[in-house]
DNA sequence: GTCATTTATCATGC
DNA sequence: GCATGATAAATGAC
């Protein structure tokens, strides 16, 4: 009867935290490198799950954020797409 | 390379179509994508799902008329429910690989 | 049926 | 005050 008002307040929404600063680096990289088509294969989730100590829903979670985020307003991201474009551009070259 | 304004890509175009009249078994509008259902409703539907985590087409009608939903409705939010427990039991099974979930269900019911 | 996903909504961080 | 991560309806592929 009270499950769902406890559910509620068990949220994982209320434990929420930001993940670390090298995380959001290393799935920002993979996303812009792959701006085309940023769906991971389930292969690649548990890749990004591994370096970024972060489960694979959690991958799945930021890709979804992520994705609906960024084609909502393309302008306000502009300015963080040429810098992982410029990242990368910078790794291939060498 | 010049940026792409007017075509990014197929995934950033927007995707979901919205529903057509009233005869269409879509439950999605133009106005609402989602409907935010009420407590008195998700408390229900939790305590049916406790009984039984496959509804029968009986109770799933009966269901749907006692809190305003449609049988569909009452359908897919079944299967979402049932999707957030195995991935609840997942969870769980990372932290402790020690007792696994019931396989089967028992339709007799 | 499951499963990945889209979108809006929620709750939190700062 | 918005940015961010997680969840809640709803769809479509299979």
């Amino acid at each position: 009867a009270v499950m769902i008002l406890r559910s509620r307040f068990l949220d994982a929404r209320r434990k929420r935290r930001n993940f670390s600063k090298q995380a959001t680096e290393i799935l920002n990289e993979y996303f812009y490198s792959h701006l085309s088509n940023p769906y991971p294969s389930e292969e690649a989730k548990e890749e990004l799950a591994k370096k970024c100590s972060i489960t694979v829903s959690q991958v799945s979670n930021w890709f979804g954020n992520k994705r609906i985020r960024y084609k909502k307003n393309i302008g306000k991201f502009q300015e963080e797409a040429n810098l992982y474009a410029a990242k990368t551009a910078v790794t291939a070259a060498h | 390379p010049g940026a792409q304004r007017r075509t990014p890509y197929e995934w950033m175009r927007r995707s979901v179509a919205a529903g057509g009249g009233g005869g269409s078994g879509k439950t999605r509008t133009k106005d609402k994508y989602r409907v935010v259902y009420t407590d008195h409703q998700r408390l229900e539907l939790e305590k049916e799902f406790h009984y039984s985590r496959y509804i029968t087409i009986r109770r799933k009608s009966e269901l749907a008329a006692n809190l305003g939903l449609t049988e569909r409705q009452v359908k897919i939010w079944f299967q979402n429910r049932r999707a957030k427990e195995r991935k609840v039991n997942k969870k769980k099974q990372q932290q402790q690989p020690s007792q696994p979930p019931p396989p089967a269900h028992d339709v007799t019911a």
